[in-house]
DNA sequence: ATGGTGGTCCAACCA
């Protein structure tokens, strides 16, 4: 099984960079972010004629998360449990055997701001929803855009962004809070490149200069860890013409 | 270099 993470900055923009990535990579299960589309917009024919089932939870503008599948797509939720949330940031459902999580944390604007407030307020709940979760499936993914370089490895200039957003002390506890649940960053299983990151500002020619971060992930539960046979990112995606500002983050299980 | 780019939707917000 191959699973694949996408924050996609707009479906409707990249919704053929996306057709074309799935036709290339052919992943079983592709989770995206940030989709910025209301359901009824959702364009789930696109998808339907190349044999991929959908499920979204979408709002206008912001936000929106939706789930392709090749396999069929069971027990949706789309918010986490005794957490009242307008923004529609979670899917969770059951596909070929594995309880499947796509989330999009909230950014956090700035340490100390009322976004950053809710983020860890956000992560608590989460963690909490995690915990019941991987209870129930021995097979949990959560995977999509974390919003957290989780150490100074996955920063591009650690010193520079120390203490601010997406790298601050509270934010990576919050993170190893939710790997405390029982989860693994399938990423790091493996050797790779230095300097990998899966996220670039649109601003001041940061891809060029790699001047990125590593924020989106897939953590999986022992029993898939151990059937994790390959863990990557993608970033030629993000060199296309009018890119995303994420690249997809994908892993690979042996059954 | 305290700016810069991009999406949504046309002013201002979000990232």
């Amino acid at each position: 099984m191959k699973i694949a993470t996408w924050n996609v900055n707009s479906l409707r923009v990249r919704l053929e960079q996306v057709l074309a990535w799935l036709a290339t990579h052919r992943p079983d299960v592709l989770v995206l972010q940030e989709t910025k589309l209301v359901d009824e917009k959702f364009p789930a024919d696109e998808f339907g004629s190349r044999g991929y089932q959908v499920a979204f939870n979408g709002q206008k503008t912001y936000n929106g998360v939706a789930t392709i599948s090749r396999f069929p797509i069971d027990a949706v939720e789309t918010s986490i449990p005794k957490f009242d949330d307008p923004q529609r940031r979670v899917l969770a459902a059951t596909i070929n055997g594995v309880r499947i999580a796509n989330v999009y944390v909230p950014n956090g604007s700035e340490v100390g701001s009322q976004k950053f407030a809710y983020k860890l307020d956000w992560l608590r709940a989460l963690t909490a929803w995690v915990q019941e979760e991987v209870r129930q499936h021995q097979r949990y993914a959560i995977l999509g855009d974390f919003n957290i370089a989780p150490e100074d490895r996955d920063v591009h200039d650690p010193d520079k962004w120390r203490g601010s957003v997406l790298c601050s002390e509270a934010e990576r506890a919050a993170f190893g809070a939710l790997l405390d649940c029982g989860l693994h960053d399938c990423f790091r299983k493996f050797e790779q490149p230095e300097k990998s990151f899966s996220w670039w500002d649109y601003r001041a020619g940061s891809y060029r200069r790699n001047a990125g971060l590593r924020i989106d992930h897939i953590l999986v539960t022992q029993p898939l860890q151990q059937a994790c046979s390959a863990a990557s990112i993608d970033r030629e995606p993000r060199g296309n013409q009018q890119p995303s500002d994420h690249a997809p983050v994908l892993a690979e299980f042996s059954d």
